[in-house]
RNA sequence: GGGCGAAUACCAGAGUGGCCAAAUGGGGCAGACUGUAAAUCUGCUGGUUUAUACCUUCGGUGGUUCGAAUCCAUCUUCGCCCA
């Protein structure tokens, strides 16, 4: 049977360079599980691996994406099980790697069909909203679907909205369309998590930053700096930098927030990751496969 | 040597007799999560295993008062001003 090897865990502990040592000894490809590493023009923020990184080992998913592109955890799992079909045909292994929790849940167990929203569907619902403001919105949601209602959280409109565009969309209630079942694939998959004192993480994301900082973070973050609004950009490294570029604080506060933002995130993910229990102890990989 | 001002929880900083365990922000901690997820959202942050409860806090000490972070005296430290 085909087996994908997915390696997670929390920003800079450590994943890419796992990966890149396990696909190397299997000859293999990697897939990485990334939400920002796929946009182009920022590799420096979202620490894309290093050229002869890159050219060691193939690895999909990175920098393909224009920074304008839509893009969800549901066109990942599309495009990564295409990969994985493809690279199986002459691989017995995959390597999958990245911390976009999404992704690797969207990846591992399914995440279920959804209409995609047509633009058009989107902008009248924005300009409604607008309009109109959250207790209308709120309003559309408890009449069109008051199960889901129910169970999302209210004070996150984001998910208010979505739902609502979701059922404009498709034409019945969003709550019948999320199933929440798990997907069995037609592949083994053993999911790896790297664990690591958060101290010791924390040490880590600390000088990672310094390191983008020296390798021209902020040159990156000026030419991208025009496109600020775009979702792919609401990214820890870059949102400070724009905040500096404005004036809004100093260059050392903005990376002293940018350190502090990405042990945020690592939190996040760690959390998140809790829950898993399918997960492995990175520690055994090595030994396994290397 | 004299005058004035300040001292509040991890930090910054409100509060100037009871509604104060003490606003707010930062930081920290914990959590939610099936659709742009490095996003978005939530809770906690003096102690007491629970708390509409009790205890200990607002530089120190001593007062005034039914009641003090808030008023008075004094001491300490810091800042500014006059010498």
């Amino acid at each position: 049977m085909k087996k994908a090897i997915v390696i997670t865990g929390p920003t800079a502990s450590g994943k890419s360079a796992l990966a890149i040592e396990v696909a190397r000894r299997l000859d293999t490809h990697i897939i990485s599980a990334d939400s920002r590493q796929i946009y182009r023009g920022i590799p420096i923020v979202t620490a894309v691996p290093s050229p002869e990184q890159l050219k060691a080992v193939p690895h999909h998913m990175i920098d393909v994406l224009p920074l304008d592109a839509y893009y969800s955890a549901s066109l990942f799992e599309q495009q990564a099980l295409q990969l994985c079909n493809d690279i199986f045909a002459e691989n017995d292994t995959v390597v999958v790697c990245g911390g976009s929790m999404m992704y690797i849940d969207a990846f591992c167990n399914g995440i279920d069909p959804l209409p995609t929203v047509p633009d058009t569907i989107r902008q009248q619902l924005t300009e409604l909203h607008t309009v109109n403001g959250n207790e209308w919105l709120l309003q559309r949601l408890q009449e069109l679907d008051p199960i889901y209602y129910e169970q999302v959280d209210l004070n996150n409109i984001k998910r208010v909205f979505h739902a609502v565009e979701i059922i404009m969309t498709s034409g019945c209630p969003y709550s019948t369309l999320r199933t929440g079942k798990k997907v069995q694939r037609n592949f083994e998959i053993e999911k790896y998590y790297i664990d690591m004192p958060r101290q010791q993480l924390f040490e880590r994301i600390n000088s990672r930053v310094d390191a983008m900082v020296e390798a021209g973070l902020e040159e990156e973050a000026e030419s991208v700096s025009h496109l600020r609004g775009l979702n792919s950009l609401n990214t820890v490294g870059l949102k400070e930098m724009f905040a500096y570029f404005d004036g809004e604080m100093s260059r050392e506060t903005a990376i002293e927030r940018i350190k502090k933002n990405t042990r945020v995130y690592a939190k996040k993910q760690m959390t998140w990751f809790a829950k898993d229990t399918d997960l492995l102890d990175a520690a055994v990989l090595k030994d396994k496969y290397c």
